[in-house]
DNA sequence: TTTTTGATTGTTGTT
DNA sequence: AACAACAATCAAAAA
C-alpha cells in the first residue's frame, strides 16, 4: 500500500536535479518530474542549507521517527541533491493528510529525499523536525544508491526574469507610487471618456514592465510545488499549499535567510530595472486622445499644425486635469496637459492628453486632423540668462496651486515658429490647462493667492539672440483676459489674452500669440497656467 | 492585500 | 458569430 516516491538530484543546494519517483505500490514505477530549485544560485550560501539539516542531524534536535506510527499516513521522500554531492540523505517528510480530505483516502506516500555533503552522522537521525505537532513532520532517512543525475533546474531567477506578471504594485517603491499616480488619472480620463463595463478592471499591462518579484514564500512555494504536484498530480491547491507550508515551516532560519537574501537581491534588481524602465517611459511623449463621440463637430481639419481641440467648457471635477505630479521635479515627467474638451458646439466632448516629458521640451505644438496632439521637442533649451524671481525647478508640490509660467528658449524652434505661423484654428474659450514643466525649464511659481499683479521678469536683456523676456503684466494667468508683456529687445508689447485674441490664435487649450519673432504658446488652467516662449 | 499554480470563467478585440 | 487572447477568480498559506 506504500506508495514510495525518491527525487534525487546532484547539483542543488536544496533540491534540484532530476527527481525519480519510485511508487512501489504502483508497479514499482520509476519515472520523473520536473527538477525542484529552492536556490540555483551558487552564490547565496548553500552552506546554510546543508548547515540547516547538520542542525537537524544533531542527535540533541533531532526526534524520533515515529511520526509515521503516531499520524500514519503518508511519507514524503524529497531528495536533495547538494552541490558536492559526496553523498545523498534523505529527507522524508511525513504527513498527516487528517487535514485534507483527498490524501487521508489515498494510502501513505513518501518522497525520497536524497541530500548530498551531509554527514554520516545524519544517518540514522532520520527526522529533521517536527513540523507541525499535530500534523506533519519530516523525518531524514538514508537513501542510497538512488537517484539519476539531470541537468540542474532551472533558477528562480531565470523564471522571473522569464515570466512577467501581471501584477504591478510595489507599495514600498516610492517611484511605483508615482506611477500609480500617474495611472489611476489615466484610468480617470479613459474611465470618464469611454463607457467601459469591465474595462476598468482590465489594466493593461507593459509587457515591457519589470515584473515585481515575489515575496520569499511565493519563491519557495514556487519551487517546491511542482515535486508535490508532479507526485499527487490530484493533489489540489490546498493540499498542495497546505504541504508547501509545512515544508517552509521546517526549513529552519538558514534556509530561510538563503530565501531571504535571494529574494532581496531580486528586488534590487527589480528596482534597477523599474528605474530604468520609468526613464524610458519618460522619453517618450506621450499623446492620448479619447474620442467621447466619434461624431465630429463642425470643425474642419485646420491645416495649421497647430493644436486644436474643440471647446472646453469647465471640465467636471473628476475629470479635471491632475494636480502636479510630486516627482516632477526630480524625476521626471515634465508635463502635463490634460484637457476635457465638451463642445462647444453641440458638445461632442473631445479628450486630449498631452504628456511632454523634459526630454521633449515643447518647441512646438501641432494637431493632425484625426485631433492628435504632437509635440515636437525644443532640440536646444537654454535658460541661460533667465534669473526668475523664484525658480522652483525642485519645489513645486500639488498641492500649491501654482502658476506656472516658463520659458523655454530654442534656438532650434525654428520648425515650430514656421508651424505655429500657419493659419490658427478656430477659437475656443479658453481652457483651463495645467501643465507641470519639466525640471529643465525654468520655472516661476506665482501665489495664486491673492491674485498678484505679479510681474515675472527676466533678467537684464541677453546676449543670446534667442533668449525672451516675458512679464505677467496683470491679471491671473487663470483669468481669462490676463496682460502679458512681451519684452522681446525692442518689442515691449503688451497684450491681453481676450477672448478676441483667443478666436484668432488659440484653441481651447493652447493659447498662441505671435510677438515679432516670438511665439508664445500658454496652456492655461484653472489654478495654473503654463507659458511657454519660442523664438 | 499580495504572491504562489492551474483550471475555469468572463471580457474584449479581431476576423 | 466564432475565435483568440487575456484578465479575473478560486482554492490555502505566508509575508
Amino acid at each position: 500500500n506504500d506508495i514510495y516516491l525518491m527525487i534525487t538530484g546532484p547539483s542543488h543546494p536544496f533540491l534540484s536535479g532530476a527527481e525519480i519517483f519510485h511508487t512501489p505500490s504502483l508497479g514499482d514505477e520509476e519515472f520523473e518530474i520536473p527538477p525542484i530549485s529552492l536556490d540555483s544560485d551558487p552564490s547565496l550560501a548553500v552552506s546554510d542549507v546543508v548547515d540547516h539539516f547538520d542542525d537537524l542531524a544533531d542527535p540533541s534536535s533531532s526526534q524520533n521517527g515515529s511520526f509515521s506510527a503516531q499520524y500514519g499516513v503518508q511519507t514524503l521522500n524529497i531528495p536533495v541533491g547538494m552541490t558536492h554531492g559526496l553523498m545523498e540523505q534523505c529527507l522524508i517528510m511525513d504527513l498527516d493528510y487528517s487535514i485534507g480530505t483527498r490524501y487521508s483516502a489515498n494510502s501513505p506516500v513518501t518522497i525520497d529525499v536524497p541530500m548530498t555533503d551531509m554527514t554520516s552522522d545524519l544517518i540514522g537521525h532520520s527526522q529533521l523536525t517536527t513540523i507541525d505537532q499535530s500534523e506533519l513532520s519530516f523525518q531524514l532517512g538514508l537513501n542510497s544508491g538512488v537517484g539519476t543525475i539531470l541537468p540542474p533546474a532551472q533558477s528562480p531567477e531565470d523564471r522571473l526574469s522569464t515570466t512577467p506578471s501581471p501584477t504591478s504594485s510595489l507599495h514600498e517603491d516610492g517611484v511605483e507610487d508615482f506611477r500609480r499616480q500617474l495611472h489611476s488619472q489615466k484610468t480617470v480620463v479613459v474611465e470618464a471618456g469611454k463607457k467601459q463595463k469591465v474595462s476598468k478592471k482590465r489594466k493593461k499591462k507593459d509587457p515591457n514592465k519589470p515584473q515585481k518579484p515575489v515575496s520569499v514564500y511565493a519563491l519557495f512555494f514556487r519551487d517546491t510545488q511542482a515535486a508535490i504536484k508532479g507526485q499527487n498530480p490530484n493533489a489540489t491547491f490546498g493540499e498542495v499549499s497546505k504541504i508547501v507550508a509545512s515544508m517552509w515551516d521546517s526549513l529552519g532560519e538558514k534556509q530561510k535567510q538563503v530565501y531571504k537574501r535571494k529574494t532581496e537581491a531580486v528586488k534590487k534588481e527589480y528596482l534597477k530595472a523599474l528605474t530604468a524602465y520609468i526613464n524610458n517611459q519618460e522619453c517618450q511623449a506621450t499623446v492620448e486622445t479619447v474620442e467621447l463621440d466619434p461624431a465630429p463637430p463642425s470643425q474642419t481639419p485646420s491645416p495649421s499644425p497647430m493644436a486644436t481641440v474643440d471647446p472646453a467648457s469647465p471640465a467636471p471635477a473628476s475629470i479635471e486635469p491632475p494636480a502636479l505630479f510630486p516627482t516632477t521635479v526630480n524625476s521626471t515627467l515634465s508635463s502635463y496637459v490634460a484637457n476635457q474638451a465638451s463642445s462647444g458646439v453641440g458638445g461632442q466632448p473631445n479628450i486630449t492628453k498631452l504628456i511632454i516629458t523634459k526630454q521633449t521640451l515643447p518647441s512646438s505644438i501641432t494637431m493632425s486632423q484625426e485631433g492628435m496632439v504632437t509635440v515636437i521637442p525644443a532640440t536646444v533649451v537654454t535658460s541661460q540668462g533667465l534669473q526668475l524671481g523664484q525658480t522652483s525647478t525642485a519645489t513645486i508640490q500639488p498641492s500649491q496651486q501654482a502658476q506656472i509660467v516658463t520659458w523655454s528658449v530654442s534656438q532650434a524652434a525654428a520648425a515650430a515658429t514656421a508651424s505655429m505661423q500657419l493659419p490658427p484654428p478656430r477659437l475656443q474659450p479658453p481652457p483651463l490647462q495645467q501643465m507641470p514643466q519639466p525640471p529643465t525649464q525654468q520655472q516661476v511659481t506665482i501665489s495664486q493667492q491673492p491674485p498678484p499683479l505679479q510681474a515675472i521678469k527676466q533678467p537684464p536683456p541677453q546676449k543670446s539672440p534667442s533668449q525672451i523676456d516675458v512679464e505677467l503684466v496683470s491679471g491671473s494667468p487663470v483669468a481669462l483676459s490676463p496682460q502679458l508683456r512681451c519684452l522681446s529687445s525692442g518689442c515691449e508689447n503688451t497684450s491681453t489674452v481676450s477672448k478676441d485674441w483667443n478666436n484668432e490664435y488659440c484653441s481651447n487649450e493652447c493659447v498662441v500669440k505671435h510677438c515679432r519673432d516670438v511665439f508664445l504658446i500658454w496652456v492655461a488652467s484653472r489654478n495654473s497656467n503654463t507659458v511657454v516662449f519660442v523664438k
